[in-house]
DNA sequence: ACTACATTTAACGTGTTGGTTAAGTGACTG
DNA sequence: CAGTCACTTAACCAACACGTTAAATGTAGT
C-alpha cells in the first residue's frame, strides 16, 4: 500500500524535511536544479529524485529552456491537503475537546444518575456532528 | 535522513491512507484496537503498528483499561502541520502567482547583470514579503 | 490454575526510499 | 565537431515501511 494517491503523495513529500526546504525555497523564486542543490548538504542526483517526488505530488512543476530546468512551486495541491487537515480545526482546541469530554461525561451520569465520572480512565467523548467520511 | 523530526513524522504518518481512516475514526469517538480494524481490509498486527506510528507522531494517545487499549486522536501535532501548509497560502491562488511573476519579469527586464534565468520562457518571479524561513 | 480475550512482539518477505558514484543525454559554445 | 555544462538515469546499498502468520504478553473471568 504504497500511497499512490495525490493526497498521499503530498504528505509523503511533505514528510522529508529536504523537501520542505526545496518547497521554502521555490516559493521566493523559481530555481534550478544547480540553484537547488548549493545550499544542501546532497549530492545533486539526490536533489533531481527529490524534485521528481514534489513533480510527482503535483507540488512543482519544471520547463526547459536551454540547458536549464527551472523548477516552479505549484501549491494548489498544498490547498487540499490544509483542507484535509482543517476537518479536525475543532479538535485542536484543548478547551473544546474538554468541554466535548465533560458533556459526554454529564450524558453519561444522567444516565447512571451519578454525576462523578463513570470511568475516569477512558472519559468517552461524543461528537456533535458526525459530518466526517471514512477517507479520502 | 528519515525525518526524526515532529513535523517529518506528523507528515509521515498522515501520507498513509489506513492511518488518515484511523484518524477519521477516532475523530468521532475513541475505539480499541479490535474496533479499528474491524472497518480495515488488514490485520490486527498492522493496525497496532499503524497506531504506534501515530503515537510517535503525537497523533493519538493511548490508555489502557483492562484489557482494552484506548485509543484518543489528539490533534495538536495537526496544527503545527497546517501553519506550515499555511504558509504558502497566498501561492494558492493562480492569478496571484501570475501576477507575482509578471512583476518578476518586469523587474527582471530592467535587470541587466544576472546570473539567475532571464529567459523570457521562465521569468522568475519575487515575493514581495520575504518573510520565509528555510526550515522548521 | 485454566481459559479466553485483547493486543503486542517476533520473524519474515517484499517493495520503497534516500543516499552514493559513474555513466548517459541534451543543449550551448568555441 | 569536440568539449563542457546541466542535469538525469543506472546500478548499487542500507534502512525503513507495510503486510503477513505465529508466538508472547497481560488482564479477566470461572
Amino acid at each position: 500500500m504504497s500511497g499512490s494517491d495525490q493526497l498521499s503523495a503530498v504528505f509523503s513529500a511533505l514528510a522529508d524535511p529536504t523537501r520542505r526546504a526545496i518547497l521554502a525555497e521555490l516559493a521566493d523564486r523559481d530555481a534550478t536544479v544547480t540553484e537547488l542543490t548549493a545550499p544542501l548538504p546532497i549530492s545533486m542526483p539526490a536533489v533531481s529524485r527529490h524534485l521528481k517526488a514534489l513533480e510527482r505530488a503535483g507540488l512543482i512543476s519544471r520547463t526547459r529552456s536551454g540547458k536549464l530546468r527551472m523548477s516552479r512551486i505549484e501549491a494548489a495541491p498544498l490547498r487540499e491537503a490544509a483542507e484535509w487537515i482543517e476537518r479536525y480545526r475543532r479538535l485542536w482546541d484543548t478547551s473544546l475537546t474538554r468541554l466535548d469530554a465533560h458533556l459526554a461525561a454529564v450524558q453519561a451520569a444522567g444516565r447512571a444518575t451519578d454525576q462523578t465520572a463513570h470511568d475516569p480512565a477512558i472519559p468517552d467523548r461524543k461528537s456533535p456532528d458526525k459530518a466526517h467520511d471514512k477517507e479520502n
